[in-house]
DNA sequence: CAGTGAGCGAGCTTCCGCTTGACTT
């Protein structure tokens, strides 16, 4: 028996909360949602008022039996989810399934988990917000309708499982116009002029040309001209300039810095600061607030001016700017500022590190900087050089930390300058001509896709990993593997008086880990956009938020607006479903093979295929997949025509027949029964004997690696190399072996079958359902 | 692991936002 019973949306803030209220409070948590439509049906009763129906969701159906036990043995309850949209509404659902009166019940929320916001929060208890719920359930029925409605259209057009959201389909149609904004750069060449100049007393000054050259010859000239000139200072500017350190945390530029600094991708950063925040460590990392509770204010300035003084504080609050931002907790910040280390694994040492910088910088002050613009004049040219320095004057937050850039700039201004005053003449120790390339756009990263969405709007701090990875998942999009390529670049020096010409070679254009559309993607994209514009719009959900917002202050009634949604939107669906069209969806005519029949591509029930024969005939048309690297859009009949090659017969080895041919998982050689794939960077058309040869050594060498150990005891247990590492297998069933064998080589036929009879004894575990791709 | 894609037919797939498990032979 307890007097109060407390809810909140996460177990880690129950526990630390339960810690400030004392023994008369239980607190417990609702692990975010208790209830939601059902997961495979529409669940919206759209005659009757667009009602949902909700449901509670089997594995949740303990946690709900478990929180009536405890309403029924405490005095009062208190609601404590987070003070946003979604956390008003668990309150209301905890309400309706627990039997509490939401106009009774103490609603209470805070900010921060401090002893001192939360006894504020117990003193102000408020009513749960009926409109603010509303606004919610508008936002939860109309992001259903759009992807239950959505989704079977594209069933039914494209390729079935396929899926269509008010969120990723935004996502996904930045990635293919930012692909098409690259197909049609057009890079051009310039050249760079540099010059080193030497003062008189012989100090370096290094400078650049004012404006870019645009060709070889000009370039050529310009040197000449250097060669034939004096030069002398035209002017000297020094000018203070300030330097303010980047906010604290949220989740969005924490995945960024994170991707940026430590190569993490958005799902592998929420992984480890979960852990973090479950460690208490930090504190919540779903969060798109840049406030630090004033507490956390008065640690971090005392860390501050304990270990650098007071001349490195400033104590700064800072403010949002992000569209539809909830703010219901604090920045992403150390719990204990004091810590500046943690002991754990290096993943999370790294990303506490991180944290711990950027919270203390947040309230440094500005470094000041002083900058120095030197003009440098040629008697020969009316152009002039310009000499950039640097000299920080005092360091403040660069002291401890740096925020990452995601272009890489090749800009290098910060030397120091010899001092110089106007009409000082110099001489030109060399100058140089380098030819460089106006930059096509960048594709996104994961990071950089993160940012751009939240600038959108879309999406919310719980789920922008999500999102990345189901854009994936549905193979709309997928990360670049390709490493980058050669480039021929020319410099031209001017060294002593002689003009020489070299070609230098550089890599450019590596696509590692970028986002790069697939041909479903595209052709989804290209199909929503025509026929949904609305909304694909960039704005579409910025406009739903305002009325969300409009029915959280009561102005708006949530089931009038979605009805007139509805009203417009489900006639283009149906009007999508019904259209008959000449071409599937995305299809292309490349032209007719050597018998005169049609070849088109399209997308396919299993992906991107060609086809030949338009099957109007009798003549059953024939089928063959694209392969990996190939396109719908790109790919020419010839290549086309290719693919209908395969299998193709290499010739023997060792006495049987080696063949090529397209599988499932891609092209593979066939050789005695065995597969043998074949590596990406080989064309599966041009394979010889001999690499097919090689191949298949490779392979049977790496088989034999995959033997850990045999026993003569007993033929049929073996240790083997998995992908997981060393197990046991017997009679085609696997065993685990446990953490505590650190040398499985080593293992005896009775440890083995000792673990065998473990495992086996053991009840297996209701097997979780595991969603693998392919 | 290693084609499959029409001409039958049923049944399945799917959204966004809150939360954490239990799981890797």
């Amino acid at each position: 028996m307890f007097k109060n019973l407390v809810i909140v949306e996460s177990p880690a803030k129950a526990k630390t909360i339960e810690k400030f209220l004392g023994k008369d409070y239980k607190v417990m948590s609702s692990y975010g949602h208790i209830r939601d439509l059902n997961k495979k049906k529409f669940s919206i009763d759209i005659d009757h008022g667009f009602a949902p129906i909700y449901e509670i969701p089997d594995d949740k159906k303990q946690l709900v039996a478990e929180l009536k036990k405890a309403v029924k043995s405490a005095e009062i309850v208190w609601l404590a989810s987070d003070e946003d949209r979604e956390g008003e509404a668990i309150a209301w659902h905890l309400c309706e399934v627990l039997g509490l009166d939401p106009a009774t019940t103490r609603r209470i929320v805070f900010h921060e988990i401090t002893k001192n916001a939360i006894e504020e929060a117990i003193s102000h208890p408020r009513a749960i917000d009926l409109n603010r719920v509303d606004a919610q359930q508008a936002r939860r029925v109309l992001d259903r309708i759009v992807g239950f409605e959505l989704s079977p259209v594209l069933w039914k057009k494209i390729k079935p499982a396929l899926s269509a959201g008010r969120v990723q389909s935004v996502a996904v149609r930045l990635i293919v116009e930012r692909e098409n904004e690259i197909k049609a750069f057009r890079s051009e060449s310039y050249y760079r002029v540099n010059a080193t100049f030497l003062d008189k007393g012989g100090a370096p000054v290094k400078a650049e040309l004012s404006r870019r050259i645009s060709d070889k010859d000009s370039a050529v000239k310009l040197l000449d001209d250097c060669a034939h000139a004096s030069f002398s200072v035209k002017s000297v500017n020094v000018r203070p300039v300030t330097k303010s350190p980047a906010p604290p945390f949220t989740t969005s530029t924490l995945q960024q810095e994170a991707s940026r600094k430590l190569g993490f991708s958005v799902t592998q950063t929420m992984m480890v600061a979960q852990k973090l925040y479950e460690a208490g460590y930090i504190t919540y990392m779903r969060t798109d607030s840049l406030n630090l509770s004033s507490l956390a204010l008065g640690a971090i300035a005392s860390e501050i001016t304990g270990k650098l003084g007071e001349r490195y504080l400033k104590t700064r609050q800072y403010h949002t700017h992000s569209k539809g931002a909830q703010e219901a907790h604090e920045a992403i910040r150390p719990t204990d500022i004091s810590s500046s280390s943690i002991s754990a694994s290096i993943q999370e040492q790294r990303l506490y590190s991180l944290i711990w910088k950027r919270t203390i910088a947040s309230q440094m002050s500005d470094a000041e900087i002083e900058k120095t613009t030197v003009e440098i004049q040629p008697s020969t040219r009316d152009e002039h050089f310009t000499a950039t320095g640097e000299v920080i004057n005092f360091d403040g937050f660069l002291k401890v930390y740096i925020e990452g850039n995601d272009d890489d700039a090749d800009e290098t201004d910060g030397d120091l300058l010899p001092a110089m005053t106007a009409g000082d003449t110099l001489e030109a120790s060399a100058v140089t001509a380098t030819e460089r390339f106006t930059q096509q756009p960048p594709r996104y990263t994961e990071a950089s896709l993160v940012k751009k969405m939240e600038e959108l709007g879309i999406g919310r701090p719980s789920t922008y990993a999500p999102t990345i990875s189901t854009i994936q998942a549905r193979d709309y999009v997928e990360k670049g593997e390709k490493e980058g390529s050669e480039r021929k670049y020319n410099v031209i020096s001017l060294d002593g008086g002689n003009i020489t010409d070299k070609v230098k070679k550089e890599v450019v254009g590596s696509e590692k880990g970028k986002l790069i559309p697939t041909d479903i993607g595209v052709v989804v994209n290209d199909f929503l956009t025509r026929y949904f514009p609305s909304i694909l719009d960039y704005d579409f959900t910025a406009r739903m938020e305002e009325k969300f917002d409009d029915i959280a202050e009561g102005n708006l009634a949530w089931n009038k607006e979605i009805a007139m949604f509805y009203e417009l939107f489900h006639p283009d669906v149906d009007s999508a479903l019904n259209m008959r069209l000449e071409h599937k969806v995305g299809e292309r005519v490349l032209g007719v093979d050597p018998h005169g029949k049609q070849v088109s591509v399209k997308i396919g029930r299993y992906g991107p295929l060609v086809q030949i024969g338009d099957g109007d005939g009798d003549e059953k048309p024939q089928f063959a997949s694209l392969l990996k690297g190939q396109s719908v859009s790109t790919i020419t009949l010839e290549e086309a025509l290719k693919l209908f090659e395969f299998p193709r017969n290499l010739g023997t080895y060792e006495g049987s027949e080696v063949t090529v041919a397209i599988g499932k998982y891609g092209p593979y050689i066939k050789h005695e029964g065995k597969f043998v794939s074949i590596p990406k960077d080989m064309a599966p058309a041009a394979i010889t004997l001999e690499e097919a040869e090689e191949l298949i050594k490779a392979k049977r060498s790496a088989e034999s690696k995959r033997v850990v150990k045999t026993f003569d005891e007993d033929p049929e247990v073996q240790i083997l190399n998995g992908p997981y590492g060393p197990y046991i297998s017997c009679r085609k069933s696997n065993y685990k072996i446990p953490r505590t064998v650190t040398s499985p080589e080593a293992l005896t036929i009775d440890e083995c079958r000792k673990i065998m009879e473990e495992q086996n004894a053991a009840p297996k575990k209701s097997a979780r359902k595991y969603t693998k791709k392919k």
